[in-house]
DNA sequence: GATGAATGAGTGTTCATTCAT
DNA sequence: TATGAATGAACACTCATTCAT
């Protein structure tokens, strides 16, 4: 009867905008400081809305860095659906999902950042999220389907585990980011240099087909 | 000459094992909660000594915190000294390598969390040790050296970079510390656990050397 | 229009007056301990509000200082406005603005104290005030049109600068409340009592205008 | 019979060096920071001695303040017995007190300091030196006979008090060195600048010189 | 749904002073 | 006499969180 009615959905539309918005800067000052390092504060300044809807949408500074954690791993998710890696031949298949992590992480630094201070605090946050199980079998299992295929074809070696590869790829492709600043101290070699990344990416497909191939 | 010269190293040692208590109980503190999440009132209570000690030999939290990275890397550094690869066959010195590398990580997790953090702070504080640039040509120049000696028999293929070889030592070394507790929550399983470490470790070794290797 | 347009002020209001309590109890402990001797703690003790909100309105203690000086140079300044010197004889104008300051400077020596203070400071942050300068334009302009008719009525000698004017007035006022302990403690004279105040007041105004006058 | 009987006097000088060392320090940092802005370390760190002799000489940080404030006053008690105003003609007597009075003042900026902080904190420990009090009654004296010859050569007008004549004098030399930084501040005028403070010493002997003449 | 004011427990740091040698 | 190490109480300042409106 009142204006409510009609208000409801935009207002609804503009709850998940501000908590949209609070998220993307909770996820820069998140991944930007850690979780300690962190100020709520600083957090309500940088968003257009206010330190009390943090609390009001999100409840505490922990469950708001849990928000963000989630929804850095939906989306990591959501690129890696859309590449269908399935339908290209074992190799091409491989070499693509390699590159395409790769890739992913160089891209999503804040996604990296995010990974390490989770494991600073020793998974206790990621733990709590469910939402994460699924996507993990669904990243299995598509390379244990490439495998299979590869060993199929004779092109792959038996006895390989899809999770050991993923831990071949995944740990190739952290690195980078995650090192970036200590190994560009220690070495001068900046892996978010391009010429350094392209060849660090080549050598990363290179290594891990190698290790997987017939000999 | 006087009873002074006898009792001031007495003084000196002891001092210095303050230092060392404050140092070690600090590493441990700075590992697992990082720069921001450490707490001096908890270092200085697992401590023998006090909180003004830990002020009056290191000045600040901050200072503090750049000693224990400090001594973190003297202490690979050293142990990377004892074991004297140079003397093997180039493939044998490398497998070792890789071997120490690996273990050293998996066996100085400490170790791995102060990197990491320094990573989350943008390497601000390794910036400001001196001693780092040293230890890193050494380990530099060990690997060119036993590349070399390799391509000159034959065994290796030409054209690897030292520093891009050590990176991806590096990185498979590190990922499996820096990494188990997002993986182990994703993936059901523990890099720690000792069939998991050692099947890992050859993984690694052998990735690397075939990498390395001829075609 | 809604019920929060009249709330708003009552809010504000009671805010103004929490900023108001803290910077009376602030310029008590300022002006009697001095920058360095002040406590925070105090100063939140004596409030009714607290600590927090000394840095919540004020951000450090320096800035808190800073308010209690520029606070206590307003009210200096409200009061000279009020007395309206201009309209009176040269001489009695000028008898009027001496005994003024005199009484001033007895008035309030949580004044004169602050500026002591800020004189061990060497005025450091007098300098960051900027509401001064006008002031202090104000008393220079008003000493100098009363001079210029005492001497047009060939009542004051001619080549009398206004500074000077000023600093004499504000010597012999600021003395009398700035050195009344060690002068009591020296001589047994206490420049707060009443008689000793009167005469010294007597005195002052009796020095000034024989200074100024024709000869 | 040892070196001792010959190294006693040696060492009683030295001893006198080191007291003579600290106090010196100590009076600079106590008349630039205030009793409550000194520090020990920093005065410890100037000194060509240690903390622990700080102690040791003077038993705690007031007690060394003490003992800089009664170094500070034995100075000026020394200057002022040099200059044998007493020989001079009652005018000439009292232009030459004055000028020295506040040359002294303008030549010693410490001292006005430490009289300014010494008030801060109401005089407390100035009240603990004893050797002030005979100082105080000379130069009181010196004036009072000073003020006699005059009156009695018709040049003085009578009823003055000796103790007001001396307030009038020292509030006049004070101010120039207590408020410099404010009155620098607040009107553009530096008291030290050679050619202001010869103009201010002038009128300062000029004004004190009128007021006590007959009319 | 939204805002500025308010809070208590903590957080890094400093101080004057004393102790062991 | 002399020195570096040690101390506890205090100190300025910050943080996540809640309340009144």
């Amino acid at each position: 009867m009142t204006s409510n009615d009609k208000a409801r959905p935009k207002r609804d539309l503009e709850a998940a905008k501000t908590r949209e918005d609070i998220l993307a800067i909770a996820t820069v000052e998140f991944s930007e400081k850690g979780l300690a390092g962190a100020r709520i504060d600083d957090i309500a300044d940088r968003t257009s809305s206010s330190k009390r809807m943090i609390y009001y949408y999100f409840g505490s500074k922990d469950a708001l860095y849990r928000a963000v954690l989630e929804r850095a791993y939906e989306r990591i998710r959501k690129q890696e659906k859309a590449a269908r890696f399935e339908d290209l031949e074992p190799e091409q298949a491989l070499r693509a999902i390699i590159g395409h992590t790769f890739d992913y992480h160089h891209d999503h630094p804040e996604f990296v950042r995010l990974v390490m201070n989770e494991n600073v605090h020793r998974g206790e946050h990621i733990a709590q999220i469910e939402s994460m199980k699924q996507r993990n079998r669904v990243v299995i299992e598509a390379l244990a389907e490439i495998l299979r295929k590869g060993q199929d074809q004779g092109l792959f070696r038996a006895g390989i585990d899809p999770i050991d590869l993923h831990a071949m790829i995944s740990a190739n492709s952290f690195y980078n980011v995650s090192n970036r600043d200590t190994f560009l101290h220690n070495f001068g070699v900046d892996f978010a240099a391009p010429e350094v990344r392209a060849r660090r990416r080549e050598h990363v497909i290179d290594c891990v087909l190698t290790w997987v191939g017939k000999r």
